[in-house]
DNA sequence: AGGCTTGATTAACCTGGGTTATCGGAAGAA
DNA sequence: TTCTTCCGATAACCCAGGTTAATCAAGCCT
């Protein structure tokens, strides 16, 4: 296989330069790619875990489902992002997790990640901060659904998926594909179909949002953001290759002494 | 300093039994504890970040500020809980944290992580999974907050605290001092102080919870939890073990080709 | 073409919890 | 002791969003 080819190296590159060394790394890892179709469910709660995957092609969402019947979905998988990452620590799977879309797969079992700890401290940082990006992902959603009105959760949620699929070069004007039902997004946010309804409804007279089946036009995105009070420094990649740097830096000095470089911080 | 008086030592021993060349990197890495008041501000949203801590003793919470004057806390912070990894790839603080008691803590500068990647994966693979444990703990207190009723997130954050407390041995039976506010639990679990307080007196009156100035008696823990739904796989620990079995096993394996033995997650 | 299913819209009605305000008690300050 | 401040309790009022239900449009199957 040749190294661009790989789902999981294209996705770190994102991060990171890598050395070659490292990419060959994340190959040897890498198990056969799969295609899975649209509504299919990779895993459940309370499923032996034993794997994690990168989402090659497709959109996926993991969830939980409440005593009463109703679920929660909890992240939005978007091409490249790394899914399973959550349950490393655990024995079982903390959430189930399903295809949106059509897609494609690839899986690496849970114990190899050693290998990466074992071999390469730059894929390991990288391996953090995906983690770490993720964790701000599920607290800016936190905020969103303890905090907001169902307009500025809604607004928040298409302006979020709005600038990730900006990051990943998926589009260029505010018109784009968002392959959740009106209950998914429900069930996203914390609130009834009727009432997404509703606030598109609400949204269409205003001119922010104009949703048709499964496609979104956003005529003015600055507007949207002005009602989700988004604040995008959560999603923001202009502190990472900062940090990167500095690590890069660090790691070094940390082999080498050769004394302070760069702002320390104090 | 004494390889068992370091904080952040007696933490990562909960997760796994440590080395004494791993001790020794921790105790490299740690620089001096201090003494914290109560209400102090460690750190805001958008300071920079340049280092985590680890709280030794008292509790504390990380919160965000929202635009219309409102805050959301996102996480309580118990003695041995490692504060700030939140940000480890990114620059600017996403969360403010303050203590809520009168606490010491260590600080670790961020760039001194890397040593720890490059030295030790045993390390390396703790600091993971208490990432992983925290994200855990944030997904849940997300449903939480998305589809309860003001009755259960009250039952099952305190039901939560409980198991917490019960794990790192501060208490026997349903009897704890809970150093929170009604406004610090209205603001952590998406209400108004004053249904806060209106639930607490229902649960009075029902004998499920006995809630005097910071100190609460619960009666029947398990009628609490299943007013609260709550499903403790989240918490348990007792995955954890098997988990760091299978990652020696592997280690030792990838270090030395022994082949199989002891268990290996399947 | 005719059923079926799934998703979206709209309306009528209802309730959980927010808001505002008032009061009382405990702890600290002087 | 008295003043002040903070915290919690309770009541009155109100509204955002849930619930139920009816209707409609768009695939899909055969």
């Amino acid at each position: 296989m040749n190294l661009q080819d790989s789902c999981i190296i294209r996705h770190f590159n994102h991060f990171c330069r890598l050395s070659d060394d490292d990419k060959k790394l994340l190959l040897r890892l890498e198990e056969s790619p799969g295609h899975v179709k649209a509504g299919s469910v990779l895993w459940q709660e309370e499923d032996p875990a034993s794997e994690f995957c990168t989402l090659s092609r497709g959109w996926a969402y993991s969830y939980r489902n409440l005593g009463d019947g109703s679920r929660q979905i909890l992240e939005i998988y978007l091409p490249g992002d790394i899914i399973g990452l959550r349950e490393f620590a655990f024995s079982q799977r903390l959430a189930g997790v399903a295809m949106i879309d059509d897609g494609v797969i690839c899986h690496f079992p849970h114990r190899r990640l050693l290998d990466i700890f074992n071999q390469s401290t730059t894929l390991t940082a990288i391996l953090f901060a995906i983690s770490s990006r993720q964790q701000a992902l599920l607290t800016e959603r936190l905020v969103n659904l303890a905090r907001r009105t169902a307009h500025q959760k809604l607004a928040h949620f298409i302006y979020e998926m709005y600038l990730r699929l900006l990051q990943t070069g998926a589009l260029s004007d505010g018109d784009f594909r968002l392959p959740l039902s009106q209950e998914q997004l429900a069930d996203t946010l914390g609130l009834s179909a009727v009432h997404v309804s509703r606030t598109f409804s609400a949204f269409r007279e205003q001119g922010l949002v104009l949703r048709e089946r499964h496609h979104v036009t956003l005529p003015d995105p600055e507007a949207l953001a002005r009602v989700a009070e988004f604040d995008d420094c959560y999603l923001n990649d202009s502190v990472r290759p900062i940090f990167f740097d500095g690590t890069e830096a660090a790691m070094r000095m940390s082999n080498a002494h050769s004394g302070d470089e760069g702002p320390v911080p104090k």
